[in-house]
DNA sequence: TCTCCCACCTC
DNA sequence: GGAGGTGGGAG
């Protein structure tokens, strides 16, 4: 497989130095965390029969080959205000799926890590807050990261260049320029469609992504996924169990997350690196137009333009001036290696598989047993009025519109205090685990009145103090109940830590979905990983606290819908999830 | 860096 | 034929 998250440094982490560790072909891993103390027997085994099956459950990236052209050289979605479809498409074969047991589908995209990115000489930089033009501040990349001549002394920033061959994003190993990346948005999560089908559905053929959109709009009301422009993310999808309701959110939904490194990228209002654009061009069929280089259509493309003479294709125009090389002189492809290329990371087009590192040809999904957002020692975590106590009491519809005003922890919490306990932080995806739980079938929100329905509030269906710890909270996608901006909470290294089967939720996917992917999880880059609870709870509670208190009733998404629903979560209390409530 | 508009294309 | 997906380029 390729570097799969290496090249934006999803693999790469200082210290981290099995990336291999646990690598597994397609291996799909339900989300499970470490049953907390308050957990019940009862649960737990309540618990192992949900997860039961969603171990099997495994998943292949479709056109894996192209992704990997993509990422080998860095890959970038281009993001735009009215919302770009992702390319290549995110499609994916699934196997292993009971055929009569309905599932959801649903992507979220979470950041790569916590860094803005600058592409420069060809190359990706990244910031680390740092001035520029100051060599000797250079940041270098992980040590013992073979063929990348990484070593733990800071480097210059030539030496940082080299570094970035192939490995740059990934590596961190640049200068220093802006500082952190910016505030994560509130993450959403795009339900396919199809959403709920029976497994037998899902397997039938390849699960299309393709419609789903990005956007660098934070008030994007189309439900489009909200990136920063610059920055890195990591694409993850997840397969719910569908509860009796053909919804998810309930405590106990099971679920499992794949994630295909080499699906990150860095989102981008306009490419920045030729070969990149010329991959698309070459690979996509709605850039047909951008194609060949040949006098036919040199001679086609000057009758276009009201020429009487050849004109060269404004993408060919470009790469001339990034680089020495034509991307048409030689094959169809466009890709080659400008001699300022030579040596250089991104440059090596042709000669990437000689460049980058010797990874297996293939990427089983990354598995992960975790979720990774960690908040650093120290770290606080962003908290809402609603949350906690006053959530039970002021979680109704009327906070919809109140909840922007965030306040922070005065410490950080400490490991004792159940609230922050990591096993008590599964995050649930939106609309599971202790909130009251999204169903898709009998309330369709594909349509307009779909939507707005998506976006009511519960009733008092449920009681909140009737729910356990983790209350999620869901953005709609409409312009009248637009989800604010609510930062992720900063990104920091965390370690990973253990699962268990019993606490695969739902609810951890939400949990997971926006802060930026743990490191490790990108360690691998042949797996997808499934990941369970957050670790890193308290940078999941940033998150989840700093967004907006809104409480939704069980949700019947039915198929066409919005599918995209915004995970935002918050704590309402320090009960473990899976042994709160009920 | 971003937005808007354009021509060209697929569906 | 029209809606909508492309990247380029002007600003």
């Amino acid at each position: 497989m390729a570097n799969g998250g290496d090249q934006f440094g999803l693999a790469e982490r200082p210290g981290a130095d099995s990336p291999k560790e646990g690598k597994q072909e397609n291996r799909s891993f339900t989300l499970t965390s470490a049953p907390s103390p308050q957990t019940s027997s009862q649960q737990v085994e309540a618990c192992a029969e949900d997860q039961e099956g969603m171990e099997a459950i495994k998943v292949a990236l479709h056109d894996r080959e192209l992704w990997t052209k993509f990422d080998e050289v860095g890959t970038e979605m281009i993001i735009t205000k009215a919302g770009r479809r992702m390319f290549p498409s995110y499609k994916v074969k699934v196997t292993g799926l009971n055929p009569k047991t309905k599932y959801i589908l649903l992507m979220d995209i979470v950041p790569g890590d916590d860094h803005r990115y600058k592409f420069a000489d060809n190359k990706w930089f990244v910031y680390t807050g740092r001035l520029n033009h100051q060599p000797d501040l250079l940041r270098h990349g992980a040590p013992g990261r073979a063929g990348l001549g990484l070593s733990d002394k800071p480097q210059t920033l030539r030496e940082c260049q080299c570094l970035t061959v192939f490995k740059s994003i990934s590596l961190a190993p640049c200068r220093s320029i802006t500082g952190k990346a910016e505030p994560a948005m509130p993450g959403r999560l795009y339900v396919h469609p199809d959403s709920p089908a029976t497994g037998a559905h899902w397997s039938r053929q390849l699960v299309s992504f393709q419609k789903l959109k990005l956007t660098n709009n934070h008030l994007d009301p189309f439900g489009h996924i909200i990136l920063n422009s610059m920055h890195k993310y990591q694409p993850r999808l997840h397969i719910v169990k569908a509860d009796e309701n053909n919804g998810f959110g309930s405590k106990n939904t099971a679920f499992c997350t794949h994630v295909f490194s080499e699906t990150a990228f860095i989102a981008v209002t306009s490419y920045q690196n030729h070969k990149i654009t010329q991959l698309k061009i070459e690979n996509n069929p709605f850039a047909k137009g951008f194609r060949g280089s040949d006098d036919n259509e040199l001679h086609r493309m000057a009758k276009l333009q009201g020429k009487d003479y050849p004109v060269v294709p404004r993408s060919t125009v470009r790469q001339r001036a990034c680089s020495t090389g034509s991307p048409f002189s030689r094959d169809s492809r466009g890709l080659q290696a400008s001699p300022e290329a030579v040596g250089s990371p991104y440059n090596c087009e042709s000669g990437l598989n000689r460049c980058s590192p010797q990874e297996p040809p293939s990427t089983p999904a990354t598995h992960y047993s975790h979720p990774h957002l960690h908040l650093q020692p120290g770290q606080q975590p962003q908290l809402y009025h609603c949350h906690k106590r006053k959530a039970d009491e002021n979680c109704s519809s009327r906070t919809r519109q109140h909840l922007y005003k965030k306040h922070f922890t005065s410490g950080s919490p400490s490991q004792g205090e159940p609230y922050y306990h990591p096993s008590s932080y599964p995050p649930p995806p939106p609309g599971l685990s202790n909130n009251p739980p999204l169903a898709l079938s009998d309330s369709p929100y594909s349509s307009d009145m779909g939507q707005r329905q998506a976006c009511m509030y519960a009733g008092s269906e449920h009681r909140l103090d009737e729910l356990s710890c983790a209350s999620w909270s869901y953005s709609c996608p409409l312009p009248t109940a637009m989800t604010p901006m609510e930062p992720y909470p900063p990104y920091t290294p965390h370690p990973p830590y253990s699962s268990s089967p019993q606490g695969s939720r739902l609810s951890a996917i939400a949990h997971q979905s926006s802060p930026p992917l743990p490191e490790h999880v990108a360690h691998d880059p042949y797996q997808s990983h499934s990941s369970g609870p957050s670790q890193n709870s308290q940078n999941l509670h940033g998150r989840q606290l700093g967004s907006p208190l809104r409480e939704y009733p069980r949700y019947n998404l039915s198929p066409p819908l919005y599918h995209t629903l915004d995970t935002t979560t918050h704590i309402r209390c320090g009960v473990p999830e899976w042994s709160a409530a009920s």
